[in-house]
DNA sequence: AACTATTTATAAGA
DNA sequence: TTCTTATAAATAGTT
């Protein structure tokens, strides 16, 4: 969405990188807000920049979006694995 | 961005709201794709709808995402706080 | 599940 | 780097 069509490729430039890293970290922020706001989800996203800072937004807080989702998983494990014992199925998320 | 503007708050009809929730679901998805690649972050999304089931993109792995987000946490209590030990400012985040 | 009129995001430029 | 704007992309309402 711009004066001209991108191919979506790693940005070599590492000046352009960062600026179309601010623009589009900006951009999925507020759509992440929107979603949470319109359809009354619970969303937690994380952003790593490739100069390695931490950027974050959670409709909630991150340790409540993370604890559900290691739940999530564990029953989805269940669900998949239903003869396994659980002790054995319990196995941290990846 | 649609045949009218929208407010930003709760879809009350419940249809509409899945109906929502799926398209922008797509989108936000693909936009968090799209900065991962052109950006070289490493992103993780996740997503609870209101029906309670889990969606989730991550550029790598959810359990890469997560460590490094908790050492990523840590190293910024020890940047707020610099003074206290380690073992009380080692707390789980919020 | 497709369509399309509009709004919104953003690439390139100033 | 913040602001502008032409254009691409997302999507709200419709079918």
């Amino acid at each position: 969405m711009g004066r001209g069509k991108i191919v979506i490729r790693r940005i070599d430039n590492s000046t352009s990188r960062q600026v179309t890293f601010s623009k589009r970290r900006n951009g999925i922020f507020k759509k992440a807000k929107e979603l949470a706001i319109l359809c009354d989800a619970e969303v937690g996203l994380m952003i790593f920049s490739s100069t390695g800072r931490l950027y974050e937004y959670t409709s909630t807080s991150m340790k409540s979006v993370i604890d559900r989702y290691g739940k999530a998983k564990e029953e989805q494990q269940v669900v998949a694995n239903p003869n396994s014992e659980l002790k054995e199925s319990c196995v941290s998320f990846h």
